[in-house]
DNA sequence: CGTGCGATTGACTGTCCTCAACATGGGTGG
DNA sequence: CCACCCATGTTGAGGACAGTCAATCGCACG
């Protein structure tokens, strides 16, 4: 019986407005479940039946159109809350980008709980604030910005919200970092094909602005100049 | 002195969640404002002092990038919730598109109150979750559908949302209704041009899937074939 | 009857998409 | 240990969709 105190997210997650004996009670309510990379943990229109906390690892929210195209309309890092709370459908795809531990909960019990808990309700608000905000600000990217503005927004946010709930120094924006999206993801991030992708990379990396090892590891080198072509 | 049973979103705005007795409290702190249509209540940026209710029109939220290019990234309707309670900044522009009225409150105060409420907060949590998916919505057609996908998009969701708060009947969606926006709000709400827009709407005319009257009123002539078009 | 704003229409351009071939590299089995 | 394979990423050529720039229209207003 490992207590939360285990938890690498406890004092980032909802739970930090939970007591211990508070705590105690959630956690009887809730499993862990690891979930493998690639692995879809609640699909688009499903009922909502269960919603969870990320513990470990990185999640997509997709939604996608009739034919086939995709839009990732949300990333869930760990602390991050999924699932549709106070509702009856879950209005996107959520699926594991590595591998995955959530903490989820029936959704019924968790509303029940939560109701109760004045404290968690107020937690969960702050986070469905700033989510939105992030939402919002993510829609002037997909529908005015060019594709190296994407890019480049994209890779400069990146080091802040990788950081933002992993342990550690919080403060300074890393310059180098590993990716958690694969090209096609970061098409489906920024609504562009993976070639536009490719090609701008390419472009970022030839002026000396980025360096790419592995394809998924990039060094920021000119943060500056990223950050006017960033469109703001 | 006029009660709160005079409000036209008494019963749909989230002080549905209040008895008679606390909303006297919370008519208190916050005060009646009238913004007539193209003046801004709150710029991206500004400190974020005030929150306010919709009582009447319509009002966008926009972002802009420093050479102007805009998005409008969200629509409060009668009984909508505006400005950032429990941040710093607003994160968004806030102007009237028609005349509004609002009923405003000092955020500190708001806050305070709404931390002494649970219900309230309940059901601002609500709204906040209902908002973050039309956000997300709104992101895939952003960031995936075509011109006309997304004026067919716009057209086929405007009556649903303008039923919905305002009184009368929510059930049939309403095939004649007038628009709220001009060509350049709609561009903004869609990530397009003015010219885009027309256009598009000039070959929607021409399929005879719809007509146009005072450049504002639309009918919806053929709700199946545009939802075809919609992409989903 | 002019003035001015918003909307429409047209001609042209450019960015990004499509389709296709090719490269890379990590993992598996012989 | 090497050869092979598949998934993933890159590169190239060509085309389409939406953007840009500019002229014109239509209507409400003074």
């Amino acid at each position: 019986m490992s207590a939360c105190g285990d938890c690498p997210v406890r004092n980032h997650a909802i739970c930090s407005a939970l007591e211990d004996s508070e705590l105690a009670i959630l956690r009887r309510i809730g499993r862990v479940q690891d979930i493998p990379a690639g692995q879809t943990l609640m699909w688009e229109g499903d009922e909502a039946s269960v919603v969870a906390n990320v513990v470990e690892g990185v999640m997509k929210l997709s939604t996608s159109l009739g034919d086939g195209r995709e839009q990732i309309v949300g990333v869930a890092y760990p602390a991050d809350f999924i699932g549709r709370p106070f509702g009856e459908r879950v209005p996107y795809t959520v699926t594991a980008i590595t591998d995955v531990r959530v903490r989820s909960f029936q959704r019924a019990g968790f509303e029940k709980f939560a109701q109760e808990h004045p404290k968690l309700e107020h937690k969960m608000l702050e986070r469905t604030l700033a989510e939105l905000d992030r939402a919002r600000e993510w829609m002037l990217l997909l529908g005015r910005k060019t594709a190296q503005e994407k890019l480049v927004t994209l890779l400069l946010n990146m080091p802040n919200r990788l950081s933002e709930t992993q342990c550690g120094t919080p403060e300074a924006p890393l310059d180098h970092f590993e990716l958690p999206f694969g090209r096609q993801q970061m098409a489906d991030l920024l609504g562009l094909t993976i070639e536009t992708v490719s090609r701008q990379l390419g472009e970022l990396t030839k002026s000396g602005l980025i360096t790419l090892k592995n394809q998924r590891e990039v060094t920021i080198q000119d943060r500056e100049k990223l950050a006017d072509l960033a469109g703001q």
